[in-house]
Order: structure tokens, then sequence, then C-alpha cells
DNA sequence: ACCTGAACACCGTTCAAGT
DNA sequence: ACCTGAACACCGTTCAAGT
């Protein structure tokens, strides 16, 4: 069968979850796809485009809905770290996305509008970012201190991560800030 | 002039400042201090270990006093911003030594301390490092935009640094959020 | 259009051997 | 004690040449 873009995300995104980052490398995937280096360079543009693409991949599952704003956000952000908690370095993946195109992921999109729909004086992307930022140092956090304490990761939230995200979304909620 | 631990460290500072962390690898190390690659093992473990102690060189210099703790926490993240932004990837070295020894940083200490001081119903820790990630994330955002738009860095905090941070501290010092 | 082979210019780390 | 030389096992990317 035909080496194709998607059949090199499937098979990227497989050797992440497998092996981690440092073992994602162009030679390594190449390989995996019984193909030489060079072939991949026909159907993506060089590595950070395909991270990029991995990491749209990654976020495109994560969505963000509830009764308020407020517990929009919330669970906007609890469900980032179900998603990205056992991709390993599924936080670093996501950063380097957020860093190249931020305005081509529709969750952070999604989070901006929650913001600016509920407070219109202060600017929804700045809001979001900040957020989102917040969400994935702390799920990278967690990510390293586990393999340094060569433990599982906790699949769930810890309380850390839901008072750290709670203090700063009412940090940008609350009038008395403005 | 023998080799030091020192002299590494000096030079791979003044690497990194003028050429970026791409460029700081061991052996480009090595050619520049007139030395066979394997020298360098002689007086650091390993090039984590090198990146490490960089990040803490660079955060020696910020301090945080003022006259409240919310003020001092302030004025400690202004100070973050300043020394670290017109470092190239200054601000993903310290995330490195952040995520592996952080209680050798004394500066994260003295926010958590700050934290604590101000509200003893939270963990001081859990605060300051969600403080010091937000940060060094919009750091690194403003760092990574500058290249990408082939402009300078802004040399002082810009104002959507200041009002994420001040959103954070609010949310995390405000009673209301416990 | 799609893929290979081979090259280019690199990495971090180790370790016997030298001084 | 400190350093070299050389090796080991890798990288990302390019590009003429093949089918």
């Amino acid at each position: 069968m035909a080496l194709s873009r998607e059949k090199i995300l499937d098979t990227a995104f497989s050797v992440l979850n497998q092996y981690g980052l440092a073992d994602l490398s162009m030679r390594r995937l190449a390989t995996e796809l019984n193909v030489a280096p060079g072939s991949l360079y026909y159907h993506i543009r060089n590595k950070q485009e395909l991270l990029a693409s991995l990491a749209s991949r990654m976020l495109s599952a994560v969505h963000c809905t509830g009764d308020t704003e407020a517990i929009s956000l919330y669970n906007g952000t609890q469900e980032l770290y179900t998603q990205i908690i056992s991709i390993p370095e599924g936080a670093e993946v996501i950063r380097l996305a957020l860093a190249l195109h931020p305005e081509d992921l529709p969750f952070l999109c999604k989070l901006a509008e929650l913001f600016a729909h509920q407070r219109d004086d202060i600017s929804g992307m700045v809001a979001a970012k900040s957020l989102i930022h917040l969400c994935l140092s702390l799920i990278e956090e967690e990510q390293t201190t586990a393999v340094l304490e060569a433990r599982e990761t906790m699949l769930t939230p810890p309380s850390s991560y839901q008072t750290s995200i709670q203090a700063l979304i009412h940090g940008w909620l609350s009038t008395e800030c403005s």
C-alpha cells in the first residue's frame, strides 16, 4: 500500500504513544513504514509540521461545554487533562503547535469566545492563552514527575490542577480585577 | 588554562546568548573551548545537568520584594520577565530545571513563601508553580512570536503579560475562591 | 507522481589509552 | 587527575536518479 500523509500521521501517533517523543524521529518513522527517510518529505514539509498536525489531532477530541461560560471553561480544562495526560510528552507537542499557529486550534478559539462572551472588557484570546498555557504546564509537570518517580500518571486531574485552574478562571472572570 | 565547570558554564551561557539553544551542543561547546568533546564529561554529568545549572544561574539574579505580599509576587514576575526575555529560549531552559529539581530554585521557594504567608488555607508551592509556569509560557510565547515575526522581543512586559499574571495572583489571593 | 540511495552536516555519550 | 582519539549509535534534510 502506498505512503500517504494520513499513514505517516497514524504511525507517528502510535510511535509517540508507545515509545515517546525521543523515539519519534523521521528515520525511525521511515523504518516503521518500511520506506526510505527521504520519502516522508514528499508528503510533509518537515518534522515541525508533522508535530503541529499531531497536536491538532490530539486537540480535536477536546470540547468545552457546560451550563455557564465559567463551567464550560472549567470542563474544557478537565477534558484537556484527561485527553492529553496519557500521551507521552503530549503537552510539549501541543505547545509547539500553539507557538506556531494558535489561530488554527479550534479549542483555543472556543476558550477565547467563552471568555469574551462573559466579559467584553478583556481580550478573550489573551485570557484563553493564559489558561491553556497553565493547563499544559501542569499536565507536563505531572507527566515528567510521574516518569521521574517511576509511577503511572494520574488519569484524572489532581486537586492541584483543579485549584490552579479555578484560581485563574476566577481571577479572569471576577469583576474586581479590571 | 585548564578546563573547569565554571568555564564550561560561562561558555555555555555565552553560546546560548549569541546563537540560541539549537547551537548549544556539547560538541559545539567543546570546539569553543578548544577541547575534545569527551573532556566535558569529566566536569559535568551530562547535557541535562548543564542546562539545569544554567537555569539556576539565570534565576539567581531574580528577586521579589515589595511592600505587601501581593506586590512582592507581582514584582517578582516583572523581574523574571526582564531578566529572561533577552536570553534566547531562556524560558525553555528554566522549565527543564523546574521539572527536574524544583526545590533547588530559591526564586520558586520565595514565591511559595509569599503565597503561604498570605493565605494558610492553600498550598503555597502549588500556587507558586502555577504562577511561574504561566510566566514562563508567556515569556516563551513572546520570544517565539518575536522570532516568527522577525522583530525584537519587548524588553518590558507587554500588557497581556501583566493582566494575565494579575488575574492569576488575584485568583489565588481572593478569598472567594476557597 | 512517487520513491530510493546516498550523501551532507551534524548529534550525545563512552572509554581505552595517554600525560 | 585530567584530557584525547576514536568509536558507537544515532539525528534532519536534500536531491540526483530511478520506476
